[in-house]
RNA sequence: GACCCUAUGGUCUAGCGGUUAGGACACCUCCCUUUCACGGAGGUAGCCCGGGUUCGAUUCCCGGUAGGGUCGCCA
C-alpha cells in the first residue's frame, strides 16, 4: 500500500510548535515509507483566513525543510498547486462538499435541522483502532446521549471541520491520519462518517501533545509556542527538527543528535510514545548549540552576518575581511546566533560601554598602573598579531611579577566592555592596534 | 457532569517479571584553560498511591490519585 499522509493546518496567522511537530511526524512517516506527504489548507473560516496567514505556514514548513509532494505552490487559494487531488484549499472545494452532503442525505444519514444539516450518529460505542494507543472504545458522553447527532453544515451554508476533514481525507485517499491526541475522542464521529460513505476509515495514529514546562497546555501566548520564535532567535532549523522529533518519539540505542537521514530511517509509528511531553527550551538550546558548533565555516559566516544585520549592526561599513575575521573568533563560542550582537558587538562599535560597577572592581589603581605598562609594551610592537600580543602580555606579567589574569581581565574589559568573549589575543589582532590603543587609552585617561 | 488518554530523577527518555533501574539536558565538584564555551573525570536526584496475580513486580490486572484531552452552527 502506498502511504499517503497529510498535514492540514488552519491559517491562523502563526504556526504552533505542536502543529510543526505534527507536520514533521507526517513528513517523516512519508519519507520513511516512500509515501506521499500532502499539505492541505483548512481555510473554511473565510473571514479570518488570509493569504498572509497561509504564507506563515508555507514559510514555516519550508524553513523546517518539510517539503510536500502535493499541495499549494503559493498562498493564493486559487493559485497553482501540485498533485492530482486538488484543490488543496478547502475554500475551493465547495462543490465536492455539496455532492457529499447530498450523498448523505440520499442515504438518510443527514437531515436538515433549523437551517443547519446534521449527521445521524449512532448510539453504540465506537471502537477506534489507534496505532499508538491501541483500540479505544469510545462511549457517548452524557450530553451526546441526549442527542448524538452533530452539525455538519452550518445554517449559513458553511460545512464544518469534522465533515470537510473526513471528506477531504476520503477524496485525497489518505491512508494514515497522524495528528494530535486532542482529536482522539472525536475520531468516533469521523469513523461513523467514513462508514456512512461506505468506505473504510484510514489508519489513525494519535500522537501525544506538547505541553508547557509546567505541564499546562501550550497556547498561542506561551513562550516558544510559535515556530517564528525559533526563526527570529536564529535557531538552526535542523536542530529544531531534531529536537521536535524526540518529543513523543524515541529511537533505539539512546540516539539523540542525529542527521535527518537517520531520523527518517529510524522513524516509525510503533515507537511513538503515549504520554505528553513538556517542552524543554534548555535542551533545545543545547542541541542547537551542538549543531551550531558543527556548522561549516562558510555557513556560519553567512548566518552570523545575518544575525548581526537583523540586530541592526551596520556590517557593511566594515571591510569584508574584517567582518569575516571577527565572526571567525566567535565560532564554537556562542550557542545561538542571537547571542552574537551582545557577544561580539564590540567589533563594530565606535566605543565600548563599560558597566561602572564592573569597572570599579577591575580598574583599580594597581591594575591601571599595570595596564599602562602593557599598553606601552604593545605600543612598541611593530608586528601586532595574536602571537606577539600573547608574548607581550606574558612578558609584561612576568616583569611585574603578577599573575596573567591581572592583566588579561582589565585588558579584555577595556577592549570589549565585557568580562567574557572571544579569545583575547585574537580579538585584539582583529580590532587592530589603533583601536586597541584607543580603547586602552580611554580607560587610562579616565582614571 | 460524562467520556477518552497517560503516569520512570526537575525535564526528555531506555526498560517490556528477576537489572547495582541505563542514556541525554539541567544542576554541583574537580581537571584542562587567556575569560567564556568546548572537552575530560566524578556527583546529587527517579519507578504516583493502594490492592491483587506471581516464588518474585517499575514491568501484568483492578481501584484510587494526579495531569492532559474531548463532549460547539471553532478548527
Amino acid at each position: 500500500m502506498n502511504v499517503r499522509v497529510r498535514f492540514a493546518p488552519s491559517p491562523t496567522g502563526y504556526l504552533h510548535i505542536g502543529g510543526a511537530r505534527t507536520a514533521l511526524f507526517n513528513w517523516l512517516y512519508a519519507r520513511h515509507t516512500g509515501g506521499t506527504f500532502i499539505l492541505r489548507i483548512e481555510d473554511t473560516d473565510t473571514a479570518r483566513n488570509t493569504q498572509e496567514a497561509t504564507d506563515v505556514i508555507l514559510h514555516g514548513l519550508r524553513w523546517l525543510g518539510l517539503d510536500w509532494d502535493e499541495g499549494p505552490a503559493t498562498p493564493d487559494p486559487k493559485g497553482a498547486s501540485k498533485g492530482d487531488c486538488g484543490p488543496y484549499f478547502q475554500s475551493q472545494r465547495n462543490d465536492i462538499y455539496r455532492k457529499r452532503i447530498e450523498e448523505l442525505r440520499d442515504k438518510g444519514m443527514a437531515y436538515e435541522h433549523e437551517g443547519a444539516i446534521k449527521f445521524k450518529m449512532g448510539r453504540d460505542a465506537v471502537v477506534i483502532p489507534d496505532l499508538v494507543v491501541g483500540d479505544v472504545r469510545r462511549e457517548l458522553t452524557d450530553r451526546e446521549a441526549v442527542d448524538p447527532d452533530f452539525v455538519i453544515v452550518r445554517s449559513d451554508g458553511q460545512p464544518v471541520f469534522h465533515f470537510v476533514n473526513v471528506v477531504d481525507d476520503l477524496e485525497m485517499k489518505i491512508t494514515h491520519v497522524i495528528r494530535g491526541e486532542d482529536h482522539l475522542t472525536n475520531t468516533a464521529k469521523h469513523i461513523a462518517m467514513f462508514r456512512a460513505f461506505g468506505v473504510e476509515a484510514p489508519k489513525y495514529a494519535h500522537i501525544p501533545l506538547i505541553l508547557n514546562p509546567d505541564g499546562t497546555k501550550m497556547s498561542k501566548r506561551d513562550l516558544g509556542a510559535s515556530l517564528q520564535t525559533y526563526v527570529d532567535e536564529g535557531f538552526d532549523p535542523a536542530a529544531v527538527v531534531n529536537y521536535l522529533s524526540l518529543l513523543g518519539w524515541s529511537p533505539k540505542e539512546n540516539r539523540e543528535k542525529m542527521p535527518i537521514e537517520e531520523i527518517v530511517q529510524r522513524f516509525d509509528l510503533p515507537q511513538i510514545l503515549r504520554h505528553n511531553a513538556r517542552f524543554d527550551m534548555t535542551k533545545l538550546q543545547w542541541l542547537d548549540g551542538e549543531y551550531l558548533r558543527e556548522l561549516p565555516d562558510d555557513k556560519f559566516q553567512t548566518m552570523a552576518a545575518d544575525a548581526f544585520r537583523s540586530a541592526g549592526v551596520a556590517l557593511d561599513k566594515f571591510p569584508a575581511s574584517y567582518v569575516s575575521a571577527a565572526i571567525a573568533t566567535c565560532k564554537g563560542k556562542v550557542k545561538r546566533f542571537s547571542e552574537l550582537p551582545a557577544y561580539a558587538g564590540f567589533y563594530f562599535a565606535d566605543d565600548v560601554k563599560i558597566d561602572p560597577a564592573v569597572a570599579a572592581t577591575d580598574f583599580t589603581l594597581d591594575n591601571l598602573a599595570r595596564l599602562k605598562k602593557f599598553r606601552d609594551a604593545l605600543d612598541a610592537l611593530s608586528d601586532f598579531n595574536a602571537s606577539t600580543i600573547e608574548q607581550t602580555i606574558k612578558a609584561t606579567a612576568k616583569e611585574l611579577g603578577v599573575k596573567l589574569g591581572l592583566l588579561i581581565h582589565p585588558t579584555r574589559l577595556a577592549c570589549t566592555g565585557s568580562t567574557s568573549g572571544p579569545s583575547l589575543y585574537h580579538l585584539m589582532e582583529v580590532i587592530g592596534k589603533p583601536t586597541v590603543m584607543k580603547r586602552l587609552d580611554s580607560v587610562l585617561v579616565a582614571a
